[in-house]
This record gives C-alpha cells, sequence and structure tokens, in this order.
DNA sequence: CTGAAAGCGCTAACAT
DNA sequence: ATGTTAGCGCTTTCAG
C-alpha cells in the first residue's frame, strides 16, 4: 500500500522532523513530484489531485525546506549587507533601504558589522563564497590600495563608497567631491565667505573624507574665495561631542567664520548645539549644512541642511545589480557607478531667495528648492 | 583510473559552476570521505595523504557548499531579527548587538524590518517555518493579544519587549515599569517635584509605554506626590520634533514643571533642545531624563541621563537562548525574564551628591554613580 | 496529467 | 587510515 510506503519514508530521515513532501505526496496518495508540480504551479493537475494534496498539505502543515531548495537551485534568496556599523545613523538607515529592497524582491537580507576588523570582511567574503547568499554588498572602510585582491571572485559583489582601491566589482557610490562641492557652492550663493569645514581632511589616501575636502575647496577656488587652512578642522570620530569640539576651536583660532560644512550630520548636530550655547544664531550668524541627510536632522532644532547622498539609490541599485549577477551566474564588470545627491534645505541654511536651493547632480534634476518631502519612519 | 571518474563527476552536475568536494578528491586522488573527514578534523589522516588533500583543496580553490551542509546537519548557522525599524536608533544598536553576539558564537544574522505591517511579520515567521535560519528574534509592535498564535510553531524563536499578549516562547524584556520608576525616583530624590512625562501612555493595552506610564505614577505615587494628568505628555512619533512640541504644550498648560522624563531618547533630545530655546537651564531650571541610552545621547550638548534598558543583556540572551533551542531541537517553554536596566547619570541630570545615582534592578546592583563608562563606536 | 528517478554537495556511519 | 554508501528534501527531466 502507498500509504505504507510514506509511513515508512516519513520516519526514515534523520532530518529536522518538519514535514516532508514525501509524507504529504504519501498522505495524498501521489507520487512526490505531483505535489511538487501542485506547489510550484508548474503543472496542472485535475481538479480531484489537487484537492486532495491541497489537504494533506494542510493538514499536515506542510513548509519547503529552504536548503533542499537551494542546493538544488543554488539560489538561497538572501543576500549579504556587510558595513562599518549600525551604531552610525547613517548605516542603519541605509542598511534599512537595503532590506526593504530586498525584500521587495523576495530577498532577506543577511546584516554583517564589519567594524575597523579585516578578519570580519575576510569572514564575510568566505561566507559569500560558501554560498551562504547570492551576493554581498561591501561597504568597508580603513582598507588600502592592497586591499582590493581581498575581494577577487565569482560571486556577485557590490562595493559601495568611494574607495582607496579599484574594486574587482560595481562600485556604487555618490560622488563624494560633487556633493561636497555642492553644499559649499549653496553657503557661497547665500553671501558666506569664511566657511569653516569640520570633518574632512586633506590626504592621500581616497575616500569620501578626502574627496568631500576636495570639493570644498574646488568650490571655494571657483567663487574666488581663498582657501584658509585654519577654517578646516579633522576630527577623530563621528559624533556629535566632536562637532561642539570643533566649534570650541574654531572659536579660537579663526572666530570669525560665518558658515560651516560638515561632513557628517551628527557632527553637524554637535556644532549647532555648540553655537547656540556660545549665542551665536544659526542661521544668521552662521549657517550650517551637514552630509548624510539622517532621520535625526529632519527633527533637530533647528532642522538641519544636509545632502542627501542617495542612500536610497544606493540601496535599489545595489540589490538590482546583486540579483542580476546571482542570474547571470557571475560577477559583473567592474564599473564606477554614480548615485544623485541634492541638497535638502532646512532651517539651518535656508534655500536664498530667488536662487535655486536644491542642487542635485546631473541625474536628479527638477528638484524642489528648500522642500523637505520626507515623511515618516515607515515610508516606502 | 580515478582521476577520470573525477573529472567526469566534476562535469556531471548543474550546479553552482563552484569546485565540489568530488573534485577535489579526485585530484587527490582519495576518496570524498577522505576529504570530508581531512576538512572537519573528524578522523587523523597519513601526512601524505593529508598533504595531497590540502595541496588538491588549495589548487582548486575549494570552498565548502553552505547549503549541502545545510540540508544534512539540518543546521543553517544563521539567525534572523526581526524589529521595527532601524531607523530608529534604539533598534539599530540593539541590531548592532545581536549581531555582534551572534557573530562571536559563529552566526550570522538576518535583520528584517516590520514597520507596521503584519504581513511582514507572518513573512519572517514563514521563513523560520521553512528553515532559512536556526530561529527568530522578534520584536513587535502594534500587535493585539490575539496575534500570539501567529507564533505558535516548533522552530526556536524568542520574543523581545513587553508584549500585550502570552508569547509561547521565551519573552525577554527590561522591566519597564521598574525602568520608568526609578527614573523617576531619581528626580524626586533630586528634590523635583513637578515632573512631567513625555511619551507615556495610560492605555489598557500592556506595552512599553503604558508601563513606563505605569512606572512614572507609581514613583509619585509613593513619594506621596500629587499625579497632575496636565503633565503627561502624549505623543505620535518618536521622534525629537515631537520632543520639542511637547515642551511647547507643558509650557502653556503647566509651565511650572521642574523635570521631564522622556520616554525615548529621542523624545528627550528635543525636549532639551527646547527647553533651552526657551531660556530654561538644563539641569538647573528643569531636569531631563530619557530612556534607551542611545549613542547620541552621550554626545548631545548637555549630555542626557538615560536609562540603559540593557540593549546588551538582550542581545547576548536572546541569541543564547535560540542556540540552545536549536541545538535541543525544539522551542524552549514561555518564560517571562526580565534583563537588568540601570540609570546612566550625565549632565541633564545627574547623580544627587552623597546618593546613589545609578539605579539598577536588582540583577545589576553595584553600578556606579554618575559614571558613564560607555566609548567609542566599535566596542567589544 | 502523473509517476519514476536522477541527482544538487555534503556528512557520517559503516566497511575494509 | 581510507573508501563506500546512504541519504538530507527538493526540483526537474523523462516516461508513460
Amino acid at each position: 500500500m502507498k500509504a505504507d510506503a510514506g509511513s515508512r519514508a516519513g520516519r526514515s530521515g534523520r532530518g529536522t522532523g518538519r514535514v516532508t513532501l514525501r509524507e504529504v505526496a504519501a498522505r495524498a496518495g501521489v507520487s512526490i513530484g505531483t505535489v511538487s508540480n501542485y506547489l510550484s504551479g508548474r503543472a496542472r493537475l485535475s481538479g480531484e489531485t489537487a484537492a486532495r494534496v491541497k489537504a494533506a498539505v494542510d493538514e499536515l502543515g506542510y513548509v519547503a525546506n529552504a536548503a533542499a531548495r537551494t542546493l538544488k537551485t543554488g539560489r538561497t534568496m538572501t543576500l549579504t549587507l556587510a558595513v562599518v556599523s549600525l551604531n552610525q545613523p547613517y548605516f542603519a538607515e541605509l542598511a534599512e533601504q537595503v532590506i526593504a529592497a530586498a525584500d521587495e524582491r523576495g530577498y532577506g537580507v543577511i546584516v554583517q558589522s564589519l567594524g575597523a576588523s579585516r578578519a570580519r570582511v575576510e569572514k564575510c567574503v568566505d561566507a559569500a563564497r560558501r554560498g551562504v547568499t547570492d551576493g554581498l554588498i561591501v561597504s568597508p572602510t580603513l582598507m588600502g590600495e592592497r586591499d582590493a585582491r581581498l575581494f577577487e571572485g565569482t560571486y556577485p559583489l557590490v562595493v559601495l563608497g568611494t574607495q582607496p582601491f579599484e574594486a574587482p566589482a560595481p562600485n556604487i557610490t555618490v560622488d563624494n567631491v560633487k556633493a561636497a562641492y555642492d553644499a559649499t557652492a549653496h553657503l557661497i550663493r547665500a553671501g558666506r565667505t569664511r566657511i569653516a569645514l569640520v570633518g574632512g581632511e586633506f590626504g592621500p589616501l581616497r575616500n569620501s573624507r578626502s574627496c568631500r575636502a576636495e570639493g570644498y575647496r574646488a568650490a571655494l577656488n571657483d567663487a574666488g574665495l581663498p582657501f584658509d587652512p585654519r577654517l578646516v578642522h579633522g576630527i577623530y570620530d563621528w559624533n556629535s561631542m566632536e562637532g561642539a569640539r570643533a566649534v570650541d576651536v574654531l572659536m579660537e583660532y579663526a572666530p570669525n567664520f560665518d558658515a560651516v560644512l560638515a561632513c557628517d550630520d551628527l557632527l553637524a548636530l554637535g556644532v549647532m548645539r555648540r553655537l547656540m550655547d556660545r549665542g551665536l544664531r544659526i542661521p544668521d550668524d552662521v549657517r550650517v549644512v551637514g552630509m548624510d541627510d539622517i532621520g535625526q536632522s529632519r527633527y533637530s532644532v533647528p532642522t538641519l541642511t544636509s545632502v542627501d547622498l542617495g542612500r536610497q539609490n544606493v540601496a535599489v541599485e545595489a540589490v538590482d545589480s546583486l540579483i542580476a549577477q546571482a542570474a547571470a551566474g557571475r560577477r559583473a564588470a567592474p564599473e564606477l557607478r554614480y548615485v544623485a545627491h541634492r541638497l535638502i534645505c532646512r532651517d539651518s541654511s535656508p534655500a536664498a531667495l530667488g536662487v535655486p536651493g536644491a542642487l542635485g547632480s546631473p541625474a536628479a534634476p527638477g528638484e524642489d528648492a528648500g522642500e523637505d518631502t520626507a515623511g515618516r519612519d515607515f515610508k516606502a
């Protein structure tokens, strides 16, 4: 009797204890192939068989085993996202977007936190090679040029951010030079001439900080404004305290600054705080512009003008690329792809009247000046 | 010849294109079992064979296929964490801790964002049942009592937070009533009698907000202080803007408040901001205490006194429980487990001199008053 | 329309 | 010490 074969089969394995296709088939009195067909909708079965199979599936509470399917199909339907730390709002919010984009496409996301550890990066790479996930989105930091080969391989990969090395895969990033340039230009258009830079650094390494510093200097230069090193303040950490300290130093060595470009919103928040503590008015006395456009910036007092670095697009493009790579069965060619950024004008540095306040990169034209359309946390 | 069989085997599959055990075995001239043994260290092989196998592995760049191993062993070595949104710093930081704890134990973490969507919760539950991961840590919100059965099943599960329903699994949470009680008592000990509550709510549903409101009221009551509903301000969203608005309303209807307990640090940050805008001194005129102890609170100006809700312990206990459940092969029994919380005194409401400022729950005694030992972002 | 069967790549028990 | 083998649970031809 078929039922016998089925019940034996059900007991034979040393598996997970969950109901298998075999048991469902036995219960319905059909073959496992038929059940599989029914479940996938690959073949149409007669109404009577379909009903029996459905009944069996329901009664047994069958759910397909992911590992078996993966072994057979080679697809895990999950991706990996590796960022420096979720403690940094920018990355937390990026992760949120990546998860949302992946979810819409039926993928889950393993999130890894890299910190400053090379070993963790290696671990992620290793997992990617083992096929734990269908691909890796990595936003490494503190890596040198030689680290490029760490990422060699055939598994789908997307590298995020301005990197000092040439990634052997698509590299999606905002144009940090232009983003800082635009933010600086906005301040210059508002009539500011003594613009301080907090959190940038002029160094040999090509990373987001040095690119932003470069954009800042280029904007000054194009406007015929002098570059004053006393207006540049480096930092040790990306937090508000550092921003506050920067103001203290600036007040001492270059007290006549009339605007601040902070390379990160947390820094900007700290800058604003300390400026107000010292009785300076924002934006009247000092305009402040941040970068990253983290959620907090919409709710600070005053609200913070910031550059949206295209997180949303980074997330979507990275996920799409990974899925495409996985479908193609091989890694995509190296390519540096820029996503659009745009300046979001809020109270800390409003758009000048009659002047376009929203300066996007070419790919994002027509953004409305000074309008912050950001909504609640749970946006689409 | 063995090499022949091996190379044929290598070509026969329609798999992922990666090198398999079979190919390594063929190359080394041994059986796949031997290679497997070598890799797992399960059996010791002769030096000569070991060398040949090692060479084959290296030359071919072999990496084990995760799906196959999972199918065989029933373990994925990944867990799932489902939270409301990574846009909320508390959850982002919790995720960071869970990822760290899991990583230490050799597990990866799939992070899901639930928003206010029941469908997303169902999706996570479904994935857990399919064995995509070895277990699920879920911190649901906006769920009613009837939703408990959503979580019925045998897969390893841990529920986080104060829930209106009785979870069919371990429920790890801070004691929200006591946490708010302690924070309020701290303010009372500092001599404050008109303490406002921002973000709590007195409702029938048992959740973190109502529990905190309850703790607030209990502390007033125990101190013989009157409960004044005008000092309680509900909110629509957890952000700083709401905190600022709360101050506006309080100033209008109950201007003589001398302290604020905010049920969330972002709220507290907005509260502080607006208080200062209005020329009130913190903590002299108004003391402010938040809850959650997010990273920002260490760097705000003034720094924010807050209640650390035991994120670290929540993360570690949840991960450990899940791993134990997976090892046992079944879900653990329902159990409400409280983790220790502690008040971290900073400038917005310093510990009173000669008075213990750090009030932990019984499980966390001996905390030092007013000492904030928090360090950099990349802590252990 | 349904059933049989061949694996996907690996682990682990059992043989030799 | 090494080889052989039986599956883990599923998808997917290929027959019938």
